[in-house]
DNA sequence: GGTACGCTGTGGTCTGACCACAGTGGCTGC
DNA sequence: GCAGCCACTGTGGTCAGACCACAGCGTACC
């Protein structure tokens, strides 16, 4: 009880708050001096607390004065899941296979969730994929670095989940990406042809979404399936 | 780039050396006095990145000397994944249906690839579901609390995370349960008859362990997916 | 009326100090 | 010679105070 550190009596009071629904996203919490004062803890007690906070995406904070400056809820999961899996990767705490391995589960879900969906309200044009279409026109750029395709490829599968809805699965896509961010650029170096690797890729994009506008659940699957683990079949190769 | 926040360089100097190897888990970080003189930045800095790195689970710290003293690398991310998923939640940065669908989805996959690669080496007793069967036995005792059983039920959803082998997943489901701990908690008091209920919920589990090990994939699938939608169904009625 | 200046409060950082704690090693008593 | 005790040392944990840069606001000046 007593044994409590500091810092975790500050981030058990914010999150109390928060469970209270005393403070919602958009709202500005006390300044660190008066947190400090109100919990009884140090300052510097509270500033762990909030980089806690700040690292997980719940705040954001500001210097200077004024509505904007000071700790601001605002709840943006997808940061704080990227920092967790990268520096989990770097520590080994997660294999890339099974980063993978879940990548692969989550994108299959969410492509047969799509078509389905899709498929329901007549197919044609949601607007949910209309993001995903942008980067794949924007993919087709033949003056495009491999890096800079590699990073539109990774902005094309988490619209994919975006377009689901789940705040939850898109969070978590973009925590796996980051993961093994570090891995896909080093694959880059293994690809001999490029031209041919990245059309297939363009292709493989194509074929996903064609299979979620038209329906078919099944398909969406299976492509978006062999899509990833063509990739790192052919990057991945024994390492380590 | 933008100017840099001291504790950011704390934490992307241990990240890379973390991703270099220089750090491995098990070793012991350098002292924060260290940290803070080699990197010349405040000890205040210093402290603030190790803080974030224990609530991702990345480090251990313990104070006094020895080898067991010092800030040392665990790489243990479920808790991190916890304390995410909670706030999130709590600052309704996750909403808890998208939670449970992910839930949902995730553990219907986890089931299923039990039950297929139980059906390739034999069947059984595959040691991975001995920690379930031990659980299952102590969901039986009579004289259980609900919030004991719920306890053990968590627990036993998350030892057939564990048996996929996939930690990630098995992560991500540690901190997906304890985002709705909350409201599975508040559920509770929603269930009139619970003797009927536990009963019910005890079969569900014997189903899908069965399922699992008769190697009828399809049908551990559909049992955890109607045993997870089910419970949700009976206690998070119009949750706003 | 518009502009420039200073005031004020915010986070960001550093420093130095003190505490509690856990090993370590020497000292003491037998 | 040995066992047990205790001060020493280094660690994280915490606090208080100081200073800085910055952003907004109001006022005084032009």
């Amino acid at each position: 009880m007593s044994e409590t550190r500091a810092w975790r009596t500050v981030l058990e009071h914010i999150e109390s708050q928060l469970i209270e629904g005393r403070l919602r996203p958009g709202d500005r919490l006390p300044g660190e001096r008066a947190l400090s004062a109100d919990l009884g803890v140090g300052r510097s007690s509270v500033r762990e607390a909030l980089r806690v906070l700040e690292v997980l995406g719940l705040i954001r904070t500001q210097a200077g004065s004024g509505p904007n400056a000071g700790a601001i809820i605002i709840a943006t999961p997808s940061g704080g899941m990227s920092a967790l899996m990268r520096l989990q990767v770097a520590a080994s705490g997660f294999p890339v296979a099974d980063i993978v391995r879940t990548r692969l589960l989550l994108e299959s879900a969410v492509a047969g969730e799509l078509a389905e969906r899709g498929s329901l309200d007549g197919g044609a044009h949601s607007p949910e994929l209309a993001a995903a279409d942008r980067l794949l026109d924007a993919m087709d750029s033949p003056a495009l670095e491999p890096a800079e395709f590699l990073a539109l490829d990774a902005e094309f599968h988490l619209a994919l989940a975006e377009a689901s809805g789940n705040q939850v699965i898109t969070a978590t896509m973009a925590g796996l990406r980051s993961g093994i961010e570090g891995y896909a650029l080093e694959g880059l170096a293994r690809i001999d042809d490029w031209p041919t690797t990245s059309a297939r890729l363009r292709g493989e994009h194509r074929g996903v979404v064609d299979a979620i506008r038209a329906g078919d659940a099944a398909a969406a699957r299976t492509r978006i399936h062999d899509h990833i683990s063509g990739y790192y079949a052919e990057t991945f190769i024994d390492h380590h």
